[in-house]
DNA sequence: GTGAAAGCGCTAACAT
DNA sequence: ATGTTAGCGCTTTCAC
């Protein structure tokens, strides 16, 4: 007893209180509040009052362990403060909510060197009962210390190695984007993309959008100009300093430019006009994401939907853990033009 | 036996496997692996070595169970997908990951039914040890439900309740938006704030924040003018719409708006630009926040950081938690004003 | 329909 | 420094 109490048991109405008090057996009590069925429905109703007027909620370690369930699922993040992430949060969220199951975030930052430590210690520990992964920068160990985690993994929003994914088909979002500017007449494009130098890390999304852009010019027989390929971070700032970068270079400029990110667009848009040049006058400028900025600022951009996909991307992992095997699979996200009015034919 | 095995036990490396292994008891186990003291070095690093040989990592539904603590705190939101809000979930997620904490996300989107579900059952059940509030729309028994569960609580970007908070002076900063447009010369000032017509829910800041304003203007001796104030919901979207309502009303118009939000403020730059009205040359547009999109944008603004804010907040809670009785505390969190190009002296 | 009892994997006295 | 042991609160088998 004296143990109990030093462990701080004080509040915190457990199972037993309730039985007690109900004159049933705890096991009676467990199947009452679950909702199974072996119990009277008088017992039940009597239990169920008896519950709510002592404010018993179940300890989820005592039935976590008892289970081996945590009826919570993991959500791993390289950013929770952009845009496509943010949303897919909001999905996840959502979804898991509706069904009674908790969130748990975890941020993987940038390359911080803690990660490692991070992703073992304190994900692995069981406290998950699936994971999804969004879109992120994963290294080949991190991959494999996952797939050892052996619960229903999905990735939304870039695929991941050996990982079932769902998101947009960003060569052919990217492609799309392209053609509707070649569409509009323009033959000088020029692209701001996201790739980073840095290998080894499980990023495709930027290279994606890219090959897209290159590819489309390529079928249209357009030339490549490489001097107009500019980086950029997904950023609004980027985007800016990337607008720079093209019209500070001397020579001729391209009459349009395709981001892989709406941020990246509205940057480019911003700065364009602030340096004069008009937009979709003298350079047309289209976008992929559909932020929710992007229609005030009339921007045109090839919309897809993060909230959505990332609700699919949830209930694919609660079907699979309700035990409905094979749920978690590969879903190409729909995309499409949204044609506004930041592109226009060349002049 | 057979119960184990049905139970789905199989993956899962217990205490005991290591304890077996490393020829100890379970208790030197878990003494080593917690770096406690009352292990000899020797016999520490064997355990270590056994340990990340099988790959075990304590199940935390065991040692919750056992300790009555879970490592995790939740945060309680209304949104993810806002600036404000995805801003202080980082800095949560930061300071926590840091700590070895884990991070359970709550979200009440809006005034749902089943609201009061979520709230009772899944977030206290237990499973976390301290809660984060951020800047909610909470009722009084949501607000008592949460004093029950009598564990450190801390609200950040918005007062709660009878609840320590961490946050700018929301009445100071609306007042030094509108001082400095008074300062310009400005006197026929509107302003776009989010104060919602319901009730009894205690999200405080849209009301503070017009509080500034009107005290700013009656401190200077204008006169109010009830036509120019406008509600928002603090989206870009419904700063255009707040654009919109002011100039299409006949009648004269102000020179200068003050907006609860960047993104607000964003809303009404842009519309007016749309509209072919000049920022700042015939508008005057001040927000509140510093949004990263502010910079790219020149807006003017009364920054604040609810990264820090979280992060202070959060850390708090881990004090607190950490046995320093008394951490959580008040803080009234910095906040400055940003002159940039949306605001010009009166013409 | 209900209860007794054996765990789930870990921690914390207490003894050694 | 290390082991023994009694729980933590719940679930589940098995008997009644």
């Amino acid at each position: 007893m004296a143990v109990r109490a030093a462990r701080g048991g004080h509040h915190g109405v457990s199972i037993e209180d309730v039985a007690k008090k109900a004159g049933v057996s705890t096991a009676t009590v467990s199947r009452a509040v679950r909702g199974l069925p072996r119990v009277s429905e008088k017992t039940r109703q009597r239990i169920l009052d008896v519950a709510s007027e002592l404010g018993y909620v179940a300890s989820s370690a005592a039935s976590g362990l008892a289970t081996g369930k945590t009826r919570t699922i993991g959500v791993l993040t390289p950013y929770v403060d952009r845009w496509f992430f943010y949303k897919a949060l909001e999905g996840v969220e959502r979804e898991l909510h509706r069904q009674g199951y908790n969130l748990s975030l975890f941020s993987l930052d940038s390359r911080t060197l803690e990660r490692q430590r991070t992703f073992t210690k304190t994900m692995v520990a069981k406290h998950i009962d699936a994971l999804l992964v969004l879109c992120l920068a994963l290294s080949m160990e991190e991959i494999e210390e996952l797939r050892r985690l052996d619960i229903p993994l999905v990735a939304v929003g870039g695929p991941v190695e050996d990982c079932p994914s769902i998101g947009i088909d960003d060569v052919a979002a990217a492609a799309l984007a392209t053609r509707h500017l070649l569409e509009l007449g323009h033959r000088d494009i020029g692209i701001v993309h996201g790739e980073d130098d840095d290998t080894d890390l499980n990023f495709q999304v930027p290279i994606l959008r890219l090959d897209g852009f290159r590819g489309e010019l390529e079928r249209h027989g357009s030339g490549f100009h490489p001097e107009w390929e500019v980086r950029g971070n997904f950023t609004l700032a980027s985007g800016a300093d990337a607008f720079d970068e093209l019209w500070n270079r001397p020579g001729p400029k391209p009459t349009a430019v395709v981001c892989a990110s709406d941020e990246m667009a509205m940057g480019v848009v911003l700065q364009a006009r602030r340096r004069g040049v008009r937009v979709p006058e003298e350079l047309s400028v289209i976008g992929i994401d559909d932020h929710e900025f992007s229609q005030v600022m009339g921007l045109t951009t090839v919309a897809q939907d993060p909230v959505a996909q990332a609700q699919l991307g949830t209930q694919m992992l609660l079907d699979e853990l309700a035990g409905k095997a094979g749920s978690v699979h590969d879903v190409r996200a729909e995309f499409e033009l949204r044609v506004r009015n930041t592109t226009s034919a060349v002049s």
